[in-house]
DNA sequence: CACCATGTTCCTTG
DNA sequence: CCAAGGAACATGGT
């Protein structure tokens, strides 16, 4: 969102292309596009994984919100209007002499003007509001395993596979505890850990320019390469995921895949007790 | 050939 | 109601 607002923000939007129409939401050919041709872009915000483009009706006399979400493979970035689109587009937008070019191997993603798909969310982790407090009455009551909570987008917005790992190994919580039976102490570790990691992933990607080239083939990971502080690159900066039988960071033991909910963890059982 | 993959949604079963 | 498990979506990497 921080890479793409200043390339968009103000921008109309001309033609649309839908290469892809499964992406595209409502599912009424061309309503979409009708909606957004001669739109003009008012600005570019984020809630949880969704990307919302604030939009001025092409009358001009209405706002209405343009909802993206990258699934697994998807990328969004602008290039000139005469570069070819990539092989796996599923949209294009015109914007003057430039496309916004949405593209998205597997297909996962989603662009709709449907904005009921933010509702039921649950808090913004950097938000002000999303005190210790609120992420215990989150985990309270509930027998589920901690990791498998957390990637619940009702108790906390936008944690993903990765940062639900990540954030458990940086507050020593083995991700298989029950998140109702965590102790006050411990949640708060989790909160912390939880926006640290968050917080440290953004600022490494903000560090780092939007600029693809060279990057085709690759999959939708910000594998950025170096960073300008020499950070390492994405996968370097992670501590457990994976990381199956590497060597843990802190105290030297081995790294462990599981299977939680059908997805990876990964985990220090040496670091993350319980 | 097998298995893995950053996400969401829907379905079935208990 | 809750939780768990699986499948679907679709493509590519190892």
């Amino acid at each position: 969102m921080r890479h793409l607002a200043p390339l968009v923000r103000g921008r109309r939007i001309g033609v649309v292309e839908v290469h892809r129409s499964r992406v595209v939401r409502p599912d009424r050919p061309g309503q979409v596009c009708r909606a957004i041709e001669g739109a003009r872009i008012l600005g570019l915000a984020r809630r949880a994984k969704y990307l919302v483009f604030r939009l001025q009706s092409p009358g001009g006399d209405r706002e209405l919100d343009l909802i993206g979400h990258l699934g697994m493979t998807g990328r969004m970035y602008v290039q000139p209007g005469s570069a070819a689109l990539p092989r796996h587009c599923a949209v294009a937008l015109t914007l003057g002499g430039r496309r916004l070019v949405f593209e998205d191997t597997r297909y996962f993603g989603r662009l709709t003007l449907d904005v009921s798909v933010l509702e039921g969310l649950g808090p913004e982790p950097l938000d002000e509001a999303f005190t210790p407090e609120v992420l215990a009455a989150g985990l309270a009551g509930s027998r589920q395993a901690v990791k498998v909570r957390l990637l619940d987008q009702t108790v906390v917005a936008g944690v993903g596979n990765i940062y639900a790992s990540e954030a458990l190994f940086r507050a020593r919580l083995s991700p298989m505890r029950l998140a109702g039976r965590l102790k006050p102490v411990e949640i708060g570790r989790l909160w912390e850990a939880l926006r640290s990691v968050l917080d440290e992933a953004i600022r490494f990607g903000s560090t780092v320019p939007l600029d693809w080239a060279g990057m085709g083939g690759r999959d939708g990971l910000f594998y950025y390469g170096s960073a300008p502080g020499g950070g390492g690159s994405y996968e370097e900066r992670l501590s457990v995921y994976g990381r199956d039988g590497e060597r843990c960071p802190r105290c030297g033991g081995g790294v462990r895949r599981a299977v939680q909910a059908a997805r990876s963890t990964f985990w220090c059982p040496g670091c993350q007790r319980g």
